[in-house]
DNA sequence: TATTATACTGTACATATATTCAGTATTTTT
DNA sequence: AAAAATACTGAATATATGTACAGTATAATA
């Protein structure tokens, strides 16, 4: 996405605001209008320049066929893949693992988000995630202790408490007393940690 | 806003979709390639409908003028009142008792619905609903036995599974062994149904 | 220094598009 | 039983609109 300058800039806000306004995408002769233009030839290479630079698609040969390219819109919505926790293999966004997709604003929980993991098993129920419920995940690494975390182990992928006890041991604690503490040895084991829990969606 | 018939519904939902895919509405044309008629008078008198109706508005002698008109749209967001629950006094939508407010799609849930509860306690919490958590309720006294309802009970609102005994005994029931049912005689004390949950929403 | 990008005016035109008119048929409402 | 609404096909047309072409001028880049 090469810079922008400031007409386009104007010729830009002067679409969204249209779209805004009117719930259709302005005509060159619109903007001209707007913008004080006396030739539509001055939209037309506007709107090419605004094209070429990525900040717009246009459908050649459709009124109003402008369309804004809003990926990196934090106030937007957004569609964000649901995975089934499946026991064994890591929870990726590869096509055959995502169940469907969910319509959510992009800021919904505390922190952005990368995805919804579908939770499978009883182990977190005492701090009310029950099976079925969707697990706002946030992809990275950096977690604290306390963190609900979804780790990768050996194939395994859980959702605990993460708990670091010292520089090779971590403890995943579920909220379940059925359940028992999983004790890694990072020295001996292989733990990735998937990412953190940012929120919860249950739709029932 | 009059009823709107199955055909009318697929004009507007195919609309709807057009804009979301492209950036911009459907000419008559591609509304008849999109659902198959053969001649554009077919969309136009769709149309025309749609707007008697309020769905949508149409601007004249304008290309693509379409504009659907957002009050209840299901695709659309809306910002939804987040209602403490407090011990005393019903969950109205009255502003003193609106902490804040969630952008949210309107078609999020199972069903659509009003209001967010925030909840207090825990005498649902083997079901997974924490101290803090949001419920997504509809507004209704229509509920089943096994729906999770708000219901009030002399100045107190409460979360509880719903249970009709017969037709003068109700029982609230919690998910939770440390509280106890509530059981409720129709004829000595007043129950209201306030709504009944169609999800959750958890944000930490 | 030549070239390209930016930033316009002004004219022209093919076509994309809304919209009307003429029909037919079924269902719903009055 | 009549009128209105629904649900279409098919053809015709005025105009709304994208877009190319011909210019002018300045700033940025190679």
């Amino acid at each position: 996405m090469k810079e922008i300058t400031s007409q386009q800039q104007r010729v830009l806000d002067c679409i969204q605001i249209y779209i805004k306004k009117t719930g259709f995408p302005p005509t060159r002769a619109d903007i001209c209008r707007e913008l004080g233009f006396k030739s539509p030839n001055s939209a037309e290479t506007h709107l090419r320049a605004l094209e070429k630079k990525g900040f717009i698609s246009i459908e050649s040969g459709t009124s109003r066929g402008i369309s804004v390219n809003n990926q990196n819109n934090s106030l937007s919505e957004n569609e964000y893949p649901v995975i089934g926790l499946v026991a064994a293999g890591s929870p990726t966004l590869a096509e055959e693992n995502i169940e469907r997709t969910i319509n959510c604003p992009k800021s919904f929980f505390e922190s952005d988000f990368d995805y919804f993991l579908k939770v499978r098993g009883l182990s977190m129920k005492d701090v009310g995630i029950m099976e079925d419920d969707l697990i706002a995940v946030k992809k990275t690494t950096d977690v604290k202790n306390g963190d609900i975390v979804i780790a990768r182990l050996e194939d395994e992928v859980t959702v605990k408490f993460f708990n670091r006890k010292s520089s090779n041991i971590v403890e995943l604690e579920p909220a379940n007393q059925d359940f028992e503490n999983i004790v890694v040895n990072l020295e001996s084991e292989q733990l990735y940690i998937e990412g953190k829990s940012v929120g919860l969606l249950r739709r029932s």
